[in-house]
RNA sequence: CGGGGUGUAGCUCAGCUUGGUAGAGCGCUUGCUUCGGGAGCAAGAGGUCGCAGGUUCGAAUCCUGUCACCCCGACCA
């Protein structure tokens, strides 16, 4: 492709209404254009990485035996109201109707539609295992869309569901799904992680989550190099410190601290690390009152543990303020475990501590050297807290390590929760009707290219893992207008690289050298090939790797060999 | 949906407090000079100031309503 074909424009500016490095990457090197909000045109440029991405996600799931298919993006109310989903889904289900005013919904995912294929299609337990996937639009109606693609409302997704005679089954083609996982992400270039994780609304038990690398991701994942333990930080397990708690030294004290309120300011106020201090959350209970949760002034809560609780609300609320000082008689800031009465649960670290601060219930009031059991009950401890960087392993390794991720694939076990509810059996080998189990297994295709983005870029635009290169070479000419043995020189290589199978980008804009170069590395593409005067009339053309920086000259006539070498280096690894 | 913020040219923004008839930089068009890391000069095109009401002789500016977008929270590929 020629780019005076291509009308390409891109920004020096940064657009005021990208927050995230991807997005802004994405609108400058005119990858994208946005329509409405968490709505996206991707154009020319971008539809080539997102096809490229499409391809490998194609290639490795046909390889790992499943069958591809193309289903209904609208979908009919009667099949969600089948399995409830249509009451319980939400505002998540945007809702549309038709001329004869019947209910359908966009879809945001097709367990019902694949189920609903199944059950047609399947008859006898010869034909199973099978796995059906399609990559196709998804709409979910979010109530923030945001980071551009990476939470766009409509997107595109490759979605998976296999269906079983039994767990077996099951568990062999949800192992396949994940090796296949792990082959599209390496394939695909980037830096990323396989972890356990929670399974959501979609139901079902055993589940993993895949994970590119990436600071600005909004999920956390723990993993320990010295055994296989890698979770998201919602699930992963806080061990209990080993070490016994110390005897109590300390002498309690009551402190006046006016206007202290977090426990940083606890901290500074009293001049001790938020680790001696014990935090007080209230949460509300499941019937109606009231409970506390304590923890080490430097630890977080982790509602999904802490909701786990026996007479915790389900989902997690914190109390209102007004409602904990006026059934406590202390405000959110100076509440402690000393003389409530109300449930309480320590998390194991908070019941390890000896001669700790805390709020004495009482306003702008703090106590110190608390000790449990000395100077209030030994409490009933519990893991209720993100696990951190540093701590032990629950797999036995050593210690964890903690980084950020972008969650770009899902696998699921989902047991039998939508086979059951809309009947899709088979007959078994004695003949008897039994209700097949299901996975299923998803992957955030447009997701995929911001998160690689933001895990590849630098100060001057994005810098493509090879493997989602829009295209393989991007040849500059140099000055067009000024030199005919330049441009026939840089046509010359243009039609030559493309025999040899290159994709190519041509710059055979009449622009100025400082203007191609700038928009070469925005755009990203891997290899550059700059054809100029200087080089031309010694038989040379100069190549750089966006990756890397590296510059080496070569001669015009061993261009396409030069970058077979350097793609089949590449492709080593 | 709750809280905060912003809507002025394709992009980034100024002007609004104190009403007087629309600006800058980048981009775009044309010409000349330039030409190896986002050129210079000159001449242009481009905006019913988000929309609708209201106040006023007069509204981008003040008032009311409305819509859109962004940020913080719960959700997820």
């Amino acid at each position: 492709m020629r780019l005076t074909q291509l009308p390409l424009t891109t920004f020096k500016e940064v657009p005021a209404d990208a927050e995230i490095v991807s997005h802004q990457l994405m609108l400058r090197a005119g990858l994208i254009r946005r329509l409405s909000s968490g709505l996206f045109t991707w154009m020319p440029l971008g539809l080539r990485v997102l096809r490229k991405v499409e391809q490998i996600i194609r290639e490795e799931m046909d390889r790992a035996g499943a069958l591809e298919i193309l289903m209904p993006v609208v979908q009919p109310a009667e099949l969600w109201k089948e399995t409830g989903r249509w009451d319980i889904y939400g505002d998540l289900l945007l809702r549309i109707r038709d001329r004869h005013e019947r209910d359908y919904c966009f879809a945001p995912t097709a367990e019902e539609v694949v189920t609903e294929i199944a059950r047609r299609e399947l008859r006898s337990y010869k034909q199973l295992p099978v796995n059906y996937y399609q990559i196709n639009t998804k709409f979910r109606d979010e109530i923030r869309p945001r980071f551009g693609v990476m939470r766009a409302r409509e997107f595109v997704m490759k979605d998976a569901y296999s269906f079983h005679l039994d767990q077996a089954s099951l568990d062999g083609t949800y192992e396949r799904m994940a090796e296949a996982y792990t082959r599209i992400f390496t394939r695909l270039g980037l830096r990323f992680r396989k972890v356990d994780a929670h399974g959501g609304e979609i139901g079902g038990s055993k589940s993993q989550e895949f994970h590119v690398l990436a600071d600005s991701g909004e999920d956390q994942i723990a993993w320990c190099e010295g055994d296989s333990f890698a979770a998201n930080v919602e699930l992963a397990p806080a061990l209990p410190p080993r070490l016994p708690r110390p005897a109590a030294s300390a002498t309690p004290d009551r402190v006046p601290t006016p206007g202290v309120r977090s426990i940083d300011d606890v901290a500074a106020f009293l001049k001790i690390g938020t680790r001696q201090c014990l935090k007080t959350l209230i949460v509300e209970g499941n019937e109606g009152g009231l409970v506390a949760l304590c923890l080490r002034g430097d630890h977080e809560l982790n509602p999904l543990k802490a909701e786990r609780l026996a007479g915790v609300a389900r989902p997690l609320r914190m109390a209102a303020p007004e409602r904990v000082l006026a059934e406590l008689g202390a405000p959110v800031g100076s509440l402690g475990p000393v003389g409530l009465t109300i449930p309480l649960f320590a998390d194991h670290s908070a019941g390890a501590m000896a001669d700790f601060a805390c709020g004495a219930n009482a306003p702008d009031t703090h106590l110190t050297g608390v000790n449990w059991q000395r100077d209030l009950p030994e409490p009933a401890t519990h893991d209720l807290r993100n696990v951190e960087a540093g701590d032990l392993s629950p797999g036995g390794g050593g210690t964890l390590s903690i980084a950020r991720g972008v969650e770009v694939g899902h696998i699921f076990q989902l047991g039998d929760k939508y086979s059951q509810s809309m009947h899709a059996t088979v007959l078994d080998q004695d003949g008897k009707e039994r209700v097949m189990t299901m996975g299923c297994y998803g992957i955030g295709v447009s997701r995929i290219v911001g998160a690689a983005i933001e895990q590849n870029h630098d100060a001057n635009g994005i810098i493509w893992p090879e493997p989602m290169s829009p295209y393989d070479v991007m040849l500059i000419e140099l000055n067009p207008k000024k030199s005919e043995s330049v441009t026939a020189a840089a046509l010359k290589l243009y039609n030559d690289l493309q025999a040899a199978g290159f994709e190519v980008l041509l710059d055979d804009r009449d622009a100025r050298p400082g203007v191609k170069f700038a928009d070469a590395d925005l755009v990203g593409i891997t290899h550059r090939i700059v054809v100029g005067e200087r080089g031309v009339k010694d038989g040379k053309a100069e190549y750089r790797h966006r990756p890397t920086g590296a510059e080496e000259q070569t001669a015009l006539e061993d261009v396409v060999e030069f970058l077979r070498n350097r793609q089949a280096s590449a492709a080593r690894g």
